[in-house]
DNA sequence: AATTTATATAAGCCAAGGCGCATATAATTA
DNA sequence: TAATTATATGCGCCTTGGCTTATATAAATT
């Protein structure tokens, strides 16, 4: 289980596409369903403008494609096999005891890295 | 395989410290070995206080721990299964042919959402 | 064709966060 | 204890990118 740098490459831009709070809540939100955007305008709270955003990003990043049925368009998962990983990841945070805590921000308590 | 608001809540965080591509890398590079942070440092081209900050991130996120050994502070991941979830993401994206390219960038071509 | 509804795009604002410099702290060695 | 090495932290710069306002485009409806 080695990764090489085309590795990276490949996991790192799907990751980024993920890595964002409003697109997981699209994501999650849409489950298996194909939905139009005025549904997951209303599901999340986002904006319209910001919503069509994030749907590109997911849309570009090859996570949901998006399809036009009648003056909708609806976005759906490409592939349910995402929703098994992403239940993988949150299987894996749980048995670790991981906590839900935000953690990139630079103006908190910090932990020391080790006993000194 | 449905996700509550609680499960985002604990994923979210997570793929906000993986969704970096500096952090992936330092991830990747660190596979199942120790490293100290000098050898993270040679490995990854990054500045030492970016990646002394980008550790901290991986460790608060619960990826990583560091433990003291003499002068040095090695890194480890804290387990093995989370490259296998890593695996099985990377193996998703080429069975899907997913593009390696950065896709939240702003000013790139555009590709429609659906044909009209 | 004009209006309405649904979605996308453009442009700009602004905060989050990645990065580097200087410095602090800890362990080691002389 | 002074000097050196290894790592962490405070601070500040500056880009990235999330969000909003205004507008464009497309389909449906009148």
């Amino acid at each position: 289980m080695k990764f090489t740098d085309r590795d990276q490459e490949r996991i790192a831009p799907a990751l980024e596409a993920l890595g964002e709070p409003a697109r997981m809540r699209i994501l999650c939100g849409l489950g298996l369903e194909c939905r139009p955007v005025t549904d997951i305008i209303k599901a999340t709270g986002l904006g319209q403008t910001n919503v069509s955003f994030h749907l590109r990003v997911l849309r570009e990043a090859g996570f949901v494609r998006a399809e036009r049925r009648g003056p909708f368009i609806y976005y759906c998962l490409i592939d349910s096999k995402l929703l098994r990983i992403l239940h993988d990841l949150r299987n894996w945070l749980d048995a670790r005891r991981i906590a839900a805590a935000s953690v990139v921000k630079r103006d908190r308590k910090r932990s020391s890295a080790v006993r000194r």
